[in-house]
RNA sequence: GCCUCAAUAGCUCAGUUGGUUAGAGCGGCGGACUGUUAAUCCGUAGGUCCAAGGUUCAAGUCCUUGUUGAGGCGCCA
C-alpha cells in the first residue's frame, strides 16, 4: 500500500518520473482529461491526467465538482503551459462523489452571503481555504510573537463572575431551567442557589485578569474568545470574537504604543513572508471585483501593496486634542460634511476616525489620551487631570483594530475613579489589593483578532474570517 | 436599539408607465471533444416572482404588516 503524499509537499519536493499517492477534491475536470485536484495543504492545486477510455465510464462520470478522489499516477514534467508538473493518472478511487444536482456550491463566483449560509461548505472554496489557512497563521504568529519576547500565554475564564468590565453588554450563565429559577424574598432569581453562587457571564474581556499575570510574570498575553451581547448590525462586529490582550509590567503608554505597532506589523510580515500564495489568490480577487467599481470606490492600492505600506511606514501617532484640531481645521468640517460634532470632550466618530486614516494620514493611526470621561475606570489619569493614558489603533477600511492604556496604578486615584463611575470596590476587591500590594506602573491592549485578519485578507465583512460567526440572530452550526 | 436598501430559476441578475405565455448568463442534465487552465461547442429541463393581506378590470411591478439578508449609526475589538 502506497503512503499518502500531501499536494504542498509534491509541488515543493516533486520525485519525478515516480508513482505516487495523492487524495484531494477536484477542483476542475476539464476536457473529461484535466483534473485540478486540491487536498488543502496548499492553495494550489495538482493537476491530473486521465486517459479516460482507460477508466471506466461510470468512474469517469463521478469525477465532478468537489468530489473527493485518491489518486495513483505518475509525477511528470507537464506537457501543458499553466503548471510545472502532473499526474498521469493510474489509478482512480472515488472516496466521496457529489450529486451535481442538489450540490449548492458552483465553480465560479457566489456571494459570500450565499457562502455565509453554507459555512459547512464555503472552506473548500479558494477564498475561503486561503482566508482561514491565513486566520490559522496568523494565530500561530501571535504565539510566536510573544513566546519568542519572553511573553508567557495565560488563559483567563471565560465564564467571570465580575460584571464591572465594562466593555458592554454580556450573556448571562446559568445551570437553572429556564422558568425554573429559584426567587429571593424580593421576587428576584436567587443566583446564591445557582451553580456557583452566584450570578455569572461570559466574559467581555481579560484584562482584569491578565494584570494578575503581570504584576507576577512579567510580561504576559491572553488569547481567547469573548462575548458581548450587544446588538451590533455592522460588518466589524461579532458575538464572539477572539481577542490577544498582552499585559506588561512596568510599562508606559509609549511602551504600550510601541509593542502594539511592532506586534502589528509582525503578523503582517508573517502572512507577508510565509503564505504568498494565498495572499495572492485573495490580492487578485479583490482587483478583479473592483475592475466593475467606480475610482473612488477602490482601494487605493491593492492588498498585498497595502500590507507592504502598512509593514514600511511608521503609524502616526497623534493626542486626541491634536486629533480634534486637525479634523476641526480640515475641509470636510468647514465644509459641513460631518454629520456628527468635532468638540473636545466627544468621542470621536467612524466618520472622523475614518478621514483621520484613510484621507489625512493613509496609514495606520494611534490616537492617544483621550478625555477621561468617555473612557474606562481603570485608565491611569495624566498630569492634567483632564485626560487619561489610553490609545486606539486605527486601520485603514476597519477603523479600531487595538485599544489599550496605561492602567491606574495609583489606588486612591484608581478608587476615586471607580466611585465616579459607581464601580463598587466589593465587586472587584482583588483588583484593587493588586494596588495595595506590590504595584507597579503597567500597561496593555486588546486586539481584535478577527479585524486583525480581516485587514491582512483584504476582506470586507467579519462574518468571512472567523468559521462559524456569531451575529444577533444567527447562531447556525 | 435607530435609519436606509434589498428579496424573481440551483447561483448572479434583468424585467420599461401596472397589461398577452416572466428572460439572460453561469450551473445542472444529455451529447461532442486526447493538452485543458473560470476549457469550448451543440441540445435540454428548470419559477409558490420571500410570506400574508389590500388597491385594481388587471400586480413580479403600487400600498400595509411581517420574515430574512445587506449597508450605515451607536457600542466596541
Amino acid at each position: 500500500m502506497k503512503r499518502r503524499i500531501e499536494i504542498a509537499e509534491v509541488l515543493k519536493n516533486p520525485t519525478l518520473n515516480e508513482s505516487i499517492l495523492v487524495k484531494g477534491w477536484v477542483r476542475a475536470f476539464r476536457s473529461n482529461r484535466f483534473i485540478a485536484l486540491n487536498d488543502g495543504s496548499t492553495i494550489n492545486n495538482i493537476q491530473v491526467v486521465v486517459d479516460f477510455e482507460k477508466f471506466p465510464e461510470s468512474l469517469v462520470k463521478n469525477i465532478g465538482f468537489h468530489a473527493c478522489l485518491a489518486i495513483t499516477g505518475k509525477l511528470v514534467e507537464s506537457q501543458g503551459s499553466g503548471q510545472a508538473m502532473e499526474i498521469l493518472a493510474e489509478e482512480i478511487e472515488v472516496l466521496g462523489s457529489t450529486n451535481l444536482e442538489t450540490y449548492p456550491l458552483q465553480p465560479k463566483a457566489q456571494s459570500m452571503e450565499f457562502l455565509r449560509e453554507k459555512a459547512h461548505l464555503r472552506m473548500r472554496t479558494n477564498t475561503f481555504s486561503a482566508v482561514f489557512r491565513i486566520r490559522h497563521a496568523v494565530a500561530f504568529a501571535v504565539n510566536k510573537y510573544f513566546n519568542d519576547k519572553g511573553y508567557y500565554y495565560m488563559h483567563t475564564p471565560i465564564i467571570t463572575g465580575s460584571d464591572a468590565e465594562g466593555a458592554g453588554e454580556m450573556f448571562h450563565v446559568t445551570a437553572f431551567e429556564t422558568n425554573k429559577a429559584p426567587l429571593d424574598e424580593n421576587g428576584e432569581v436567587d443566583y446564591k442557589k445557582d451553580f456557583f453562587g452566584k450570578a455569572t457571564n461570559l466574559t467581555v474581556s481579560g484584562q482584569l485578569q491578565a494584570e494578575i499575570g503581570a504584576l507576577a510574570l512579567g510580561k504576559v498575553y491572553t488569547f481567547g474568545p469573548t462575548f458581548r451581547a450587544e446588538k451590533s448590525n455592522t460588518s466589524r462586529h461579532l458575538a464572539e470574537f477572539w481577542m490577544i490582550e498582552p499585559e506588561i509590567a512596568f510599562a508606559d503608554i509609549h511602551d504600550d504604543m510601541d509593542l502594539a505597532e511592532d506586534f502589528s506589523k509582525y503578523l503582517i510580515n508573517y502572512i507577508l513572508d510565509n503564505y504568498p500564495d494565498d495572499l495572492k489568490i485573495l490580492n487578485d480577487r479583490i482587483a478583479k471585483m473592483e475592475q466593475n467599481m467606480k475610482k473612488e470606490e477602490r482601494r487605493p492600492m491593492g492588498l498585498i501593496d497595502t500590507l507592504r505600506f502598512v509593514v514600511d511606514n511608521d503609524f502616526e501617532r497623534i493626542t486626541y486634542t491634536e486629533a480634534i484640531n486637525i479634523l476641526r481645521s480640515s475641509k470636510p468640517y468647514k465644509k459641513g460634511r460631518f454629520e456628527y460634532e468635532v468638540e473636545w470632550g466627544k468621542d470621536l466618530q467612524s466618520e472622523h476616525e475614518r478621514w483621520l486614516v484613510e484621507k489625512k494620514f493613509k496609514k495606520p493611526v494611534i490616537v492617544v489620551d483621550y478625555p477621561k470621561d468617555i473612557k474606562a475606570f481603570y485608565m491611569r489619569m495624566n498630569d492634567d487631570d483632564k485626560t487619561v493614558a489610553a490609545m486606539d489603533v486605527l486601520f485603514p477600511g476597519i477603523g479600531e483594530v487595538i485599544g489599550g492604556s496605561q492602567r491606574e496604578e495609583r489606588l486612591d486615584f484608581l478608587q476615586k475613579r471607580m466611585a465616579e463611575m459607581d464601580i463598587h470596590e466589593e465587586e472587584l476587591w482583588w483588583y484593587t489589593e493588586l494596588r495595595k500590594f506590590g504595584g507597579c506602573p503597567h500597561a496593555g491592549f486588546g486586539m481584535g483578532f478577527e479585524r486583525m485578519v480581516l485587514f491582512i485578507t483584504g476582506m470586507t465583512n467579519i462574518r468571512d474570517v472567523i468559521p462559524f460567526p456569531r451575529t444577533p440572530g444567527s447562531a447556525e452550526f
